[in-house]
DNA sequence: CGTCTTTGCTAAACTGTTTCAACAAGTGTG
DNA sequence: CACACTTGTTGAAACAGTTTAGCAAAGACG
């Protein structure tokens, strides 16, 4: 018999629209705020008749739980991070921008919000990416960009938060995740080239301290070594995985390489920027060189000319990075290894090899 | 003298990070937990010397407040929600990446924090949208990529969530909003191309529905009256926004126009796909047919040609809307429209028009 | 010396949920 | 008929903060 009828102090909440709390449910039901909760959460110990009779209601009265004080007494926030690089155009950048698409959609399904951080140095020096977990911002938090200096990283694994690395790999680290399988989709660009007959392939890559670009660079030599090919020094250049890079390192290489007939780069927007260079100096793409890059951006369809890539399964990554990560809050024990296979996409920036076809 | 000393039930947090609370530190301190809170926040009815004792030992003790309890009793999330567009690329999208960019900069700065998005069907139709204020995920929304037929926008007005419309603008509703100013945009691009000779210039849009795209057609038109032009009904085409639409709108242009010397999209990409379609056409870009995009994304930089195009001030944009918004949250009462300036980036996909110049 | 004000702090109410112990009523069993 | 078990519900504690009313103690003043 609602003993607690003591006054509620009316809600001063100018404008707001007023929101309906379990209580104000309950009474109108004319039972606790437990049972109104237990109906809400599917509890089998309430009657079906009362369950019912309250659903209705909630209905009516578009009662909508307040997911503060869920998360609070929870200690669940259904909250994900996602962590990006400090690079000023992280946000427009298009491969990011796929992997998160994948993210976004499988958080959505999965009763998930996703919060974007960027992993600025004064953001991690104050420990913040550690802060979001202790003040209760998110349950879970997923690393896109990172690399071998991000010794960050770690630090989740350390204060036992979960955290997943996308698409890339770190090897002296138990921390999960998922990637793509950059060594096959190297094998298959190299084989694609070999086989059109170039010999003399220059490699736009970047960044060693990735150890997806290292593995890249690692399969263009052993495919080079198979064909009894020893690159110079001058093969390989790197390119910041930017369009400005991927074309200071053509030069570089059509400078340096002579009778250089083919370019592999590490990313598409190096190849963009490569064969843009490459234009600019006169030559043609692919009569003069072929090019070839990696990632298979929807853009890469739309360059001129148009683009021969690996497609890398980045939505997939996303959404399966965000899968798995959910499974670790949900206190899954083994490690999570995922490796995605990528496949060769061939477009017009690649042709017979020179040498071979005249 | 801590009467309150009932046992706490003891934390079942395996794994977990065990978190500090504000009892911890009052406990330690041997004073009430208002105290502490006071002292937090910087509430000057606390002695100077008990202040300094309890900053120094929350620093010690590692205390960082649970935000969730905050929100819960203040009201205020300090989270925002950045609604993009239910398309496919939209994440991937570098228009949509350089606003989010100065959304999340500048949120950052004032202590906020940013939640992803997508305005799709279903999720309208639930009315998530007003959900995730009813339910207290966020404190505010930006709305992106928004046209005429987004009704749903007018929902936060009417629900009294501050909400802000991000380089767009709504004739019928009183929504704030921060906008590139389109108008003068093209005004630019066409007096440039005019004042290179061109007449017969095709005009490349998209979706009639959004008031920018309107400004950007009725600009164009307007331009061209004033030196005696009156286009025909083939030279303004829709490119639906995209590569693809882009390269589309330049065929039929090319079809249907004769003697077209010029083209201007309504935004980089469709300018990208437009300049890939006349290169495929065996014309070239500028000597036959010059083309202007707008926004100038990163990668306008890096075509070849490079683009010729109106800059907008994306990250700006999504700067102030980040910043109103927030003063909207803290209870201004003047509505906001603010128009942020555009200028003209000449590039090489422009030269003077061939009648002219020969 | 008694009253008034200021200072410094505390108890308790409040935010809105989940969950558990307990209890009344009804049913089944020996 | 007594006892145990099941069913349906409730009260209260817990989550972790903020905020307000109010209580002592100390200083100012008539």
């Amino acid at each position: 018999m609602l003993t607690d009828l003591k006054q509620r102090r009316v809600r001063a909440n100018p404008g707001r629209a007023s929101v309906v709390s379990l209580r104000d449910v309950a009474k109108e039901a004319k039972v606790s705020v437990a049972t109104v909760s237990m109906v809400l959460n599917g509890n089998s110990r309430i009657s079906r008749a009362t369950a019912l009779r309250i659903q209705r209601l909630v209905e009516r009265m578009g009662y909508q739980p307040n997911r503060l004080a869920q998360s609070l007494s929870s200690r669940y926030t259904n909250v994900v991070a996602v962590m990006l690089p400090a690079l000023r155009h992280a946000f427009a950048d298009a491969y990011f921008g796929e992997v998160i698409s994948g993210i976004c959609d499988k958080a959505g399904k999965m009763g998930y919000k996703v919060m974007l951080e960027q992993a600025k140095p004064e953001f991690l020096k104050e420990k913040q990416h550690i802060r979001i977990f202790e003040r209760r911002y998110v349950d879970g938090v997923l690393c896109l960009g990172t690399n071998d200096r991000h010794r960050w990283v770690e630090d989740f694994g350390a204060a036992g938060c979960p955290a997943m690395v996308v698409d890339n790999h770190f090897d002296h680290t138990r921390i999960d995740h998922v990637v793509c399988d950059y060594r096959s989709g190297a094998e298959q660009a190299m084989n694609y080239l070999i086989q059109l007959g170039h010999q003399k392939i220059g490699l736009i890559t970047a960044a060693p301290e990735i150890k997806t670009a290292r593995s890249v660079r690692e399969t263009y030599r052993a495919k080079l070594a198979e064909v009894g090919v020893e690159p110079g020094d001058d093969w390989v250049v790197d390119g910041e995985f930017t369009e400005e890079g991927g074309a200071d390192a053509a030069r570089s290489l059509m400078d340096k390489v002579p009778g250089l007939t083919a370019i592999f780069a590490g990313n598409d927007k190096m190849a963009i920027g490569a064969m843009h260079q490459v234009l600019t100096l006169g030559l043609r793409v692919p009569q003069d060189v072929s090019v070839v890059g990696f990632d298979d951006l929807q853009h890469a369809a739309f360059v001129n000319p148009t683009l021969t890539t690996i497609h890398l399964p980045l939505y997939e990554v996303g959404a399966m990075a965000m899968e798995r990560l959910i499974e670790r809050i949900h206190g899954r024990a083994e490690p999570v290894h995922e490796v995605l296979p990528t496949h060769l996409v061939v477009r017009n920036s690649t042709a017979m090899a020179k040498s071979v076809s005249s």
